[in-house]
DNA sequence: GATTTTTGCACCTAGGTGGAAATT
DNA sequence: TCAATTTCCACCTAGGTGCAAAAA
């Protein structure tokens, strides 16, 4: 903790498919949200490095809106379409399983939520917090949260610095029942496993 | 915790499906056991009740010898043979994946040990804790343990009557690396959903 | 009519079965 | 030769994909 250039206390987080995340963002990245739940791709992971090893932590992604804005899909481009549905409703917080935990378990390894799960089913919140309740057509912001908890796992809120918040803009994106931009759609395809059975060369190259 | 006939501070254990282990431990239930790992089928599941809803406990299996003997399949029945390797090796100790946790949350639902997994590999201990090495031609008696700890997960051995053991003789196996009595196979095919393929009247009944 | 959402589907990934043959 | 173990396999369970048609 007493490494040359880290502020003590500070966390350092890393993205960790950042790459394939900014091939995304690059065509405005959509994510299908369905009734029953559907996962992220990609999917956030991350690297965490400068907490207390001893300490114990909550770790948990929430979903908030990027920009104020409802959004169409028009010309082959998206365009904002009037005001966000701001009706608050559903959760949209995604704790992490390993939570709580020690700053050496979360340091030890890649911290991955990848079987968060997005759903416009507003009544789906109570699904053992596996779910994040979208609206669809609306812009998103994933967050990190690094919360330094008590032993027994409960928050103390009246010690400040105790939470930290990291924010990745290329993670934003568009909720949709089903995708607008083929773009999107070509990248999924080529780039995760389950779609595999979609890729044009699928019998060339197995 | 004040019901008619429950000794506060005792908890009570009911092995969810009983049934059918009696209909396993009648022929002598068997046990494969793999280098990579193979689970038990049935496997252990429990109710649970008569935990302060507000204590810490951590809840475990572990797996110890049944009887001093080794034993051999001869003329259809299974015959001790020699004394059994007493020689200690390897982790036998499955702490269930939810540990620790409140007493509320364990009486919520069923406590499956559905992911334990046995194996022959003495090297395989130290896979985070997902596998119980046992020797073949052993036979063995599983074990229900529930610890009460202080809020950080610790243990306190100083107190007594924190640590609480329960042992279903229904639940006896002995570890092979292939089945040896024929009735323990069928009934394995006949109920495990994963060998449904082998079932004699498959394609008559889907 | 046009847009958005839902449903059923073929096609995958991932991994748990016992059988049979090969190995020890 | 015999007993025990390992390996490979076809056949399942379980569930994550985008597509196309149907429904809203």
């Amino acid at each position: 903790s007493t490494q040359p250039g880290l502020v003590p206390g500070k966390a350092q987080v890393y993205l960790c498919n950042r790459p394939l995340w900014l091939k995304f963002h690059r065509h405005q990245t959509e994510m299908i949200i369905t009734k029953q739940g559907r996962r992220m791709f990609p999917f956030l992971s991350f690297n965490i490095s400068g907490l207390d090893p001893t300490a114990h932590y909550n770790i948990f992604v929430d979903v908030i809106l990027a920009d104020p804005n409802h959004w169409r899909f028009q010309g082959g481009k998206w365009v904002p379409c009037g005001k966000a549905d701001t009706n608050v409703q559903g959760n949209r917080v995604y704790m992490h399983p390993d939570s709580p935990n020690t700053g050496a378990h979360w340091m030890r390894q890649e911290i991955s939520f990848g079987k968060l799960k997005l759903t416009n089913n507003k009544g789906a919140s109570n699904n053992n917090g596996q779910m994040v309740v979208l609206q669809s057509l609306h812009k998103y912001q994933p967050r990190l949260h690094v919360v330094e908890v008590n032993e027994d796992g409960t928050e103390d809120t009246s010690q400040p610095g105790r939470v930290q918040t990291f924010t990745f803009p290329e993670t934003q994106f568009i909720a949709v029942t089903a995708y607008q931009n083929t773009d999107i759609t070509q990248l999924k395809i080529d780039h995760n496993p389950f779609a595999k059975g979609f890729r044009d060369n699928y019998d060339t190259i197995y």
